[in-house]
DNA sequence: AGACTTTTAAATGTCAGACAAATAAAATTT
DNA sequence: AAATTTTATTTGTCTGACATTTAAAAGTCT
């Protein structure tokens, strides 16, 4: 872990990357505790400002945790689901804003891998999911609500579906894609008849799911992703030519 | 974006996090240059060297690039696709090796989101896609293969399989389940008459793939998850009771 | 005038040394 | 023995300086 030669980037970014390797190569284990900053700048030969860039890198990364006080310093840090989460959504959220990525690929992808769910899910899923997406479509049924809202309770739903498959994996994997629809999913304005709409297939998956019918999930889904499609081409055409 | 009160966390944690929810949400828009760190450390009334921390803090997530030189600065960092599937990799297999992810937790959701791929992977598939998996089963057939390039080829072939799905977001996500997989894959040690096996699987697969024939590739996947499922548990077995 | 070279200024990268604040362990007192 | 105080260690932050890189401005020559 030590070496470090005399390359031509950033001496923080170097030392971020051996420290990085020692853990992935689990020469380093969880809740070890690195050599204080003093001794990182010793055994690096650079200054302690050098060394806390290089912490800071790994601390935004959630691979390290630093602690204040005589026993404390920087610690390898457990990477938790709930930590993978954000930074999965964080990361997704980014790529799909900047990246010209058209509705149509996110939708694809989206619910291809929230099919990939749906037969664990329709297996598994226990009564409180089931109820946690009772009360989503019971909320997205109000009068009242914003588009912004119906869209934050979609995620919901798509959420609770998700971790239906007792999988955290794969909870996990999907949190990037169902969440990062949602500023995407924001631009379009839902009507009346289109929210009925998938707050009626939004019922078709909680009664299929009820009843552990994987295939009608399924019909679902893929019901409810061309529906989307088509709203999302609505709303592109009608701002392209605001008859 | 210039509130920052007076809490309790680090001051470069409460800046880095300014900068974010400012790029985020699309006050700082890509390729826009931030203020240089001495304009910055007067607008948030801190030092230097507590602005640099909170930089290198967005660096390491590639929000900002940073350039030296008297046009230089900090510029907010399109995220791309090659970045974003490392940060994914990255945090997965530290998810998978951190957390005590049984093999079959982590076996059933890559195959899940993988079997998701499939039938757009048979639609679109192109003949180089088709190609680098025949290239890889060429080499899983070589008789000197150590299980680790063994390995590392299943995930090329797998990565092949995935990218002909044509959707880089799918790509994306699927990046980490697959690759996060090698490290506990390798933990297997293949004999000839498995390996024999799996190839047989991966041809078939590729056959398939070739006729645009989605259901025989699903049906080999299947088999493939359960055929390495057997091998895990084979693997544990004789570690347990090596008789 | 135009092309080339030199200078300059602005920015990040790095360093050294200092003090503040938190915290656990050791020393002291009650 | 328990409570309190002291001490040492470690991270968090600041100040000020110098090195290095780089683009643009200024200058020079043909």
């Amino acid at each position: 872990m030590k070496i470090n030669p005399q390359k031509s980037t950033d001496l923080s970014a170097q030392i971020a990357q051996a420290i990085r390797d020692a853990i992935v190569s689990g020469e380093l284990i969880v809740d070890e505790r690195l050599p204080s900053e003093a001794e990182l700048s010793e055994q690096f030969q650079v200054s302690r400002p050098t060394v806390r860039e290089a912490l800071k890198r790994l601390a935004a990364q959630s691979l390290i945790r630093t602690q204040r006080g005589a026993a404390g310093g920087a610690f390898v840090n457990r990477l938790s689901f709930p930590d993978a989460y954000s930074q999965q959504i964080t990361t997704s959220t980014l790529l799909l804003s900047m990246n010209e990525v058209s509705f149509d690929t996110a939708c694809e992808a989206r619910y291809a891998l929230e099919r990939a769910c749906a037969p664990l899910s329709a297996e598994r899923r226990s009564a409180d999911q089931l109820a946690t997406m009772r009360a989503e479509i019971f909320r997205q049924a109000q009068p009242g609500l914003t588009d912004e809202a119906f869209c934050a309770s979609d995620v919901s739903f798509h959420r609770a579906l998700v971790d239906g498959a007792g999988n955290p994996v794969l909870s996990y994997q999907l949190a990037g894609a169902v969440e990062a629809m949602q500023p995407l999913m924001n631009m379009i304005t839902f009507t009346a008849r289109s929210r009925e709409e998938i707050i009626r297939l939004h019922t078709k998956i909680a009664d299929a799911l009820e009843n552990n019918d994987a295939a009608t999930v399924d019909s679902a889904l893929v019901d409810l992703e061309s529906y989307t499609r088509r709203l999302a081409r609505d709303v592109a055409e009608r701002r392209r030519n605001p008859a």
